[in-house]
DNA sequence: CTGAAAGCGCTAACAA
DNA sequence: TTGTTAGCGCTTTCAG
């Protein structure tokens, strides 16, 4: 902490007032007046003094911090997904004046939040426990991008279900009968949702599910480029594949490239994201917009509204959007 | 803040001893009884007590926390950087049991660190001021990816100049006449140092300078895009490229090849950063190695042992490597 | 080995 | 509009 000591004791006594009032200043109190309230500054600014976050905090009882709990398995990072919360966070919290306290967790030990006035989970990832506990504690929080129905917890989500649903019934309705996935990380909900979103798709339209269209991926470039090498082998390859994320897309692209396939004259490929590299590959990406950095920011308002009591719960799912670009023609 | 209050009264009460004697429980001071400690600690599971981190602060007089400031300049996140020295900041924190306290800024408003153990400044662009005042609280501060020579300040950087310059010496050595760079954004030290590294590189050589073969990017894939462009549009059109970031030499190989030239046959192209995703393209990518994980988990050790006393200046320059793979061939 | 008591720097009644 | 005073929850002398 700062080694020098200026506190508002100094500041008290250099503008000749008493520190409850140079605590006023400090607080936008309005009951000051106008000649104390100069003075008062005039100190603060003679000795740039800034107040003591941790004696405030303890003081008020309250702070002005919050927790960003980001679950650390493998590949959070390489998934586009945390660098837009943690942006969608950050962005946020400045504009709110909230510190922001980052928090890269296994899952394994327990969180202290005394210091903190809010929790946004990014994700529930095998640390469920920390979840519950924050939850006894009975602090603001809210679970982002994760849809938690059997404990009472605030959440916003993203309708991964109905955004892979639509993006497969898109593919079929071009005519592809022969459709694939590349699913993301299945310990994680929206890959399991867009899996379960790929094969109710293609349960609603009748078009029958293979099990060798369903490669496992885990967000991973490498992974994507696993899995497409696979799917190109088959004996009867697909004509479109539905890839988890755009980052995987992007490479499904470039193996069906190098095989000197074309997309998507013979390929279709679509991903899931709306990442803005995409835009600027070989073939611009048809894709699912899933809005993360909003949901981001979106979660840290509504954070600072239940912090100061102006609401109670959040439970809500946000809309993906189709992007139609080039990646995706009809099947002939 | 938690809203239920248990504190270290309630857990000495149950426990039968003083406050003293939970507050060294709590601090594993040596001189408490066996049974005393058993006593406390079994209260403290039983409250599942957790002490309250600003009451800690305050009396101690120091703190557990160090802040990580980063500017927010366009592209920021689009740049692999940050991801990578979050990463490495996050898992060091966690490793140290610091808590990480993360603030992205636009340089504009000084930062209030009262509650902070040290600071580190990733990389600085349009906040020396924020810097500055850092410096005169005398709080324990280092600045990553930054060579500042004219503050006394601690740095931990990259040798990006001496990088440059080896990587276009490799183009040189492999015979090429024509290299043309395409740099990163030139507010950042790292890119302009590039840039350096690559005029040093072609004079030490006796390689002619062409102004038309530097092309201005900002990191982006959108700006590699647009800059190769303009090179292959050229009359004599370079044979080979030194890209400021792999991102980018990921995005001009793209482009290379739609227009139907090949990576390495007609032009080579070299990167900076081994990025992993350089793995995997249509062509491996040859590249810089820069250690932005272990340089920012470095600079962690390096700030906590400050914090402790034990160190009290580093002024540390990292260097890179060249990775070679298979994007860049002889001129022929 | 233990506890009483004095603060850490600030806010929040309460009086004035 | 102002100041006095009593804490916030914890650590840390200092006696014992």
């Amino acid at each position: 902490m700062a080694k020098k000591k200026i506190s508002i004791e100094d500041v008290a006594r250099r503008a000749g007032v008493s520190i409850t009032t140079v605590s006023r200043v400090i607080n936008n109190v309005p009951t000051v007046s106008k000649t104390n309230r100069l003075k008062v500054e005039e100190a603060i600014r003679f000795f740039k003094f800034k107040p003591n976050i941790s004696a405030q905090q303890l003081a008020k009882g309250e702070s002005r911090a919050v927790g960003l709990i980001i679950p650390r398995y493998e590949g959070v990072y390489s998934s586009f997904y945390a660098v837009e919360i943690i942006r969608g966070v950050g962005s946020s919290c400045e504009q709110l004046k909230l510190d922001l306290l980052l928090h890269l967790t296994d899952g394994r030990e327990l969180l202290n939040v005394s210091n903190l006035g809010g929790v946004i989970f990014a994700d529930i990832i095998e640390n469920r426990q920390q979840l519950e506990s924050i939850l006894e504690e009975n602090i603001p929080c809210i679970v982002i991008n994760n849809i938690i129905k059997d404990l009472p917890v605030n959440y916003l989500g993203i309708d991964n279900l109905k955004g892979a649903k639509t993006a497969v019934t898109y593919l079929v309705e071009l005519g592809h009968k022969n459709i694939a996935t590349i699913t993301g990380s299945l310990i994680t909900q929206c890959a399991q949702q867009r899996l379960e979103g790929y094969k109710l798709a293609l349960k609603e339209k009748n078009v029958p599910l293979k099990e060798d269209y369903i490669e496992k991926g885990d967000f991973s470039r490498r992974s994507a480029r696993v899995a497409t090498l696979k799917l190109l082998d088959l004996t009867h390859p697909p004509t479109a594949i539905f890839v988890a994320s755009d980052d995987m897309a992007q490479e499904a692209i470039a193996v069906i490239m190098e095989k000197g396939l074309k997309v998507p004259k013979d390929i279709s490929v679509i991903g899931f994201d709306d990442n803005p590299a995409s835009l600027y590959g070989p073939v611009s990406l048809t894709t699912m917009r899933q809005p993360l950095f909003s949901m981001a920011a979106q979660a840290v308002k509504e954070l600072n509204a239940i912090m100061q009591g102006k609401k109670t719960t959040l439970k809500a799912i946000l809309p993906t959007e189709l992007v139609i670009r080039e990646s995706c023609s009809h099947f002939s």
